[in-house]
DNA sequence: TATTTTTGCTAAATCGGTTTAGTATAGGCG
DNA sequence: CGCCTATACTAAACCGATTTAGCAAAAATA
């Protein structure tokens, strides 16, 4: 059959090599493979094959290997948003451990559409990947795609015990909450967002708690969701209820983009309560080091997030061994 | 053989949907490809076959399917660094675009090294990707790959010609300088880095050229090259130079990261001046809204960036057709 | 009725590797 | 010398798909 590798540039196969050098494909897929001299290959015929190898700057085929090994060194790494500088960073150091263990990366973005995910996952695995790292975006049908290892990060359904790394939301933003307290703030709001996502959820807990566990009351009307769409305005509106109306001095946002919005949202309409008001959110950004007020936030350990889901995942792949969740530790940089 | 696929929950594969069908592989196939109709299989049968497969949930195994068509529906995005917003950007633009044309992207990250990327290039077309968009950080070595069809985009050397996606740096960096011009600044200096890379080059030039044009002379001693694993302190010490022995009050720098780094300076060190100085940089950043100075900036045009490059690249593989290098315009936002 | 065409399907080669089970020759040892 | 082992290699099956060439039976045509 002809396709396009037969036209212009002819690609050599192991074959081609076989014949240019008189021997097997069985020999020279020995030699290749570093098992010559376990398979009493002659020195002289592995150089021989060597020699040729190079010569035509033969590259085996990794899909006709693969298909025989039953094995792609490939993982499938699934995201919401690969523009996210959380996600990149996140695969970026997966990547880099990846390498070590001669794995390649198949990014895959969901765009934060279930049903894309799916099909993304079904891709991935028709494509016989052999693993996949995966923050999902539907996080209460876990164990959808039994048979294919499989490590969760980021999103994680409250009912997955096995296979997955987290930090935990809900201890930090306790911390963070704190810190505020103990800075003099008695009254805290807490800028959130509308979201059935585990990790949100435990972060409002940990508000919560840090203020029923300093002695305070926790009144619903500080804590107000935003509306993603509309940010901006949302965080606007938001800020005015909580600094003016009902008096906060601390703002607990419960992640860095509404924090940001939050910086700008005060110098731009409130600059006169600059030097009064603190912030505080989950997750860094480099602003946070430039602006006014200036924001105490939770950092993810996003190296150690990589390097766990990947030896988590390879454990799976190698050793079939599913481990139980993993919860990181998060640092607090104090502004 | 016995693989991991033997072991455990038994894959289908197009051989055992035939046997339950009572048909050949041929015909599955058929089916399977939507030809079934044109190869005149009877409409009874086509619906057992897909019956059985979609009982089984079978997907096809695409190595089985790329080995045997020459063709993966893959193309390979290199990069020196996805967590870098700029390639994330791209790479979710790209991946969009891929989406629709059927093609899967597979994203490798060369960490700014020469030899890892030949690498990682070696490996993707072993895997038989279609194709590759690449942003190179070997600029001199182009058409090191022929026969695979390749699109490049960022990084591109002086000398080549065809296959690649640019957009306009020296043109945009004259503009921003003159804008500063307009606003009334005469002295201006321009922060760079030591860099081969042409795109650079190309923005000192087009700095160079917007004072010439203006009438103004052009000062070696206003461009100050930043040592970038010492950025922090590097900026504090160009800005010192510029602002207070050159008495610059325009500056120009040659990326975003600078800029932010010189924003972070000047409120640290120079607070006094801010009134008087106005920025301007290559590549925007959120954190330019937010922050004093404002700092005017050049905006690539990402999605079209990414567009470009895949409809270059599939008009490559598809048709063999190899375009002229095409130039995109920025647009710039002056704060 | 005989011939041609259409319908409905399949055997077998192929893509490019890996691996098992084997063969032929040479050398070592009693 | 005869047997055994080590050396040096290979034929052929297999992974799971696609595709060409072709066959048999039914329907259409002459």
């Amino acid at each position: 059959m002809l396709n396009r590798f037969s036209i212009g540039v002819m690609k050599v196969s192991i074959r081609k090599i076989a014949e240019l050098a008189g021997v097997s494909k069985t020999t020279v897929s020995f030699v290749l493979n570093n098992r010559g001299d376990e398979k009493n290959i002659s020195s002289a015929t592995q150089e021989k094959i060597l020699a040729i190898v190079k010569d035509h700057n033969y590259k085996p085929n990794q899909l006709a290997r693969s298909l025989s090994l039953g094995k792609t060194n490939t993982i499938g790494f699934v995201v919401p948003d690969i523009s996210d500088p959380f996600y990149g960073k996140i695969a970026k150091h997966i990547d880099s451990c990846a390498e070590e263990r001669f794995f390649k990366v198949m990014i895959a973005n969901s765009h934060e559409d279930k049903n894309k995910e799916s099909e993304l996952i079904n891709n991935l695995i028709s494509r016989q990947i052999d693993g996949i790292i995966l923050a999902s975006t539907q996080v209460f049908e876990s164990n959808k795609y039994k048979g294919v290892p499989l490590v969760y990060f980021d999103r994680i359904s409250p009912n997955q015990k096995d296979s997955f790394i987290d930090i935990n939301n809900q201890y930090s933003t306790e911390q963070i909450t704190k810190l505020l307290i103990k800075r003099g703030h008695s009254k805290i709001g807490f800028i959130s967002l509308t979201s059935y996502l585990p990790n949100i959820q435990d972060r409002i807990t940990g508000y919560k708690n840090a203020l029923i566990d300093s002695g305070f009351v926790t009144d619903e009307n500080n804590i107000i969701d935003i509306d993603y769409n509309n940010k901006k305005e949302s965080v606007v509106k938001a800020l005015k209820t909580l600094l003016c109306t009902n008096n906060c001095t601390g703002i607990v946002f419960v992640n860095n983009v509404l924090a940001a919005e939050g910086v700008w949202a005060l110098n731009t309409y409130f600059s006169e309560l600059i030097e009064k008001v603190e912030f505080a959110c989950f997750d860094n950004l480099d602003l946070f080091d430039y602006s006014l007020p200036k924001v105490t936030s939770v950092v993810q350990p996003i190296e150690d997030i990589a390097k766990n889901c990947l030896e988590m995942l390879c454990d799976q792949i190698d050793n079939s061994i599913i481990h139980k969740g993993k919860v990181l530790k998060t640092t607090i940089i104090e502004r």
